[in-house]
DNA sequence: TTGTAATTTCAAAAATAAATGAAAGTTAAA
DNA sequence: TTTAACTTTCATTTATTTTTGAAATTACAA
């Protein structure tokens, strides 16, 4: 396979992997082009790569910086910015499941919490439904701490977990 | 607040959770319906409770069994189908997890080993594309057997490691 | 078997999400 | 300041995904 069939197949795989985990393509594809990209790139260099629109790409850049995957650099001399993938992909890895866990397990507890803290009453029903989503909040409590653990090694995670693991 | 608007909002909650995750709203609503439900329902009872057509219904029921997640049952004499959620959450996490697996992580390392494997030119661009594709390709792979090392343990897995990692 | 209740399929419609592009807003060199 | 390069915003358009509902199919009690 020659290198521009390579790269673009895996800007595409990483646009598609994205969307099947609720990120947006043009999202995810900034960040796969700026991971492969040896120099930074300007917002013009995005646009001509990947063949979208000036909006888009402000967006999809502001949203990737946000999620603190993504990050600007100035060049002396030069009005425009250039951006930069954090190019550590442990770190990377960290930061999309802090993110996430804030974004989306955080408020899932809290509503948890909340609807598994219902007044009993005498109905079969209610009872289930309150062990149930106690259960879930557990569950769901128990696996982010998990994750909060794993990502805290800061450095090499996945490998210092395996090994932890194999004992 | 009533057990009623509970539930509600625990449905509503878990279907955009399921959204967030790239599973339909609907799919993750009638898991969240189920799950709740001491008794099984029958399609029809599902469709009333959610106000969603036959159509949709039907197909959402299917992915979630094809997920292996959601079983049918029959009542003697009765023709009607009727179905209930898996009710063990760790067995629950474990499938959406070797699913999610088999489906998006596996395709995605193919991906990776492909590309990762172009030809030496002497090109800078291709040889730092070779360096980052193949490091994710071993984060993505390491990431992978982790996940599959942790819910092997097929019993409380979520507890079991933690144990472990607090060592 | 037959009749019919129950389920599935799938083209079309509706809803949702994402992308465009031009105008408005910023910023810094002249 | 002014000007021009660059970025952001957002109403509109486009694309994608989901849902509907009626016809086709299936399957089971009689």
């Amino acid at each position: 396979m020659e290198f521009d069939q390579a790269k673009n197949k895996f800007i595409q795989t990483w646009g598609a992997l994205g969307t099947q985990w609720g990120i947006n393509k043009t999202m995810a594809q900034i960040h796969a082009l700026l991971m492969v990209s040896p120099e930074a790139l300007s917002m013009e260099d995005i646009m001509g790569e990947l063949y979208i629109s000036r909006g888009n790409a402000s967006m999809n850049l502001r949203a990737l910086i946000d999620w603190g995957i993504i990050f600007k650099e100035y060049k002396t001399g030069e009005r425009r910015e250039y951006f930069v993938a954090e190019s550590n992909i442990d770190e990377l890895a960290r930061k999309i499941a802090k993110e996430r866990s804030k974004r989306e397990i955080k408020p899932t507890l809290r509503v948890l919490q909340e609807v598994s803290s219902i007044e009993e009453t005498g109905s079969t029903e209610a009872a289930h439904f309150k062990t149930k989503t106690a259960e879930l909040y557990e569950f769901v409590s128990r696996a982010d701490s998990m994750l909060e653990k794993i990502t805290d090694y800061k450095e090499s995670w996945i490998t210092k977990t395996i090994m932890k693991l194999m004992k």
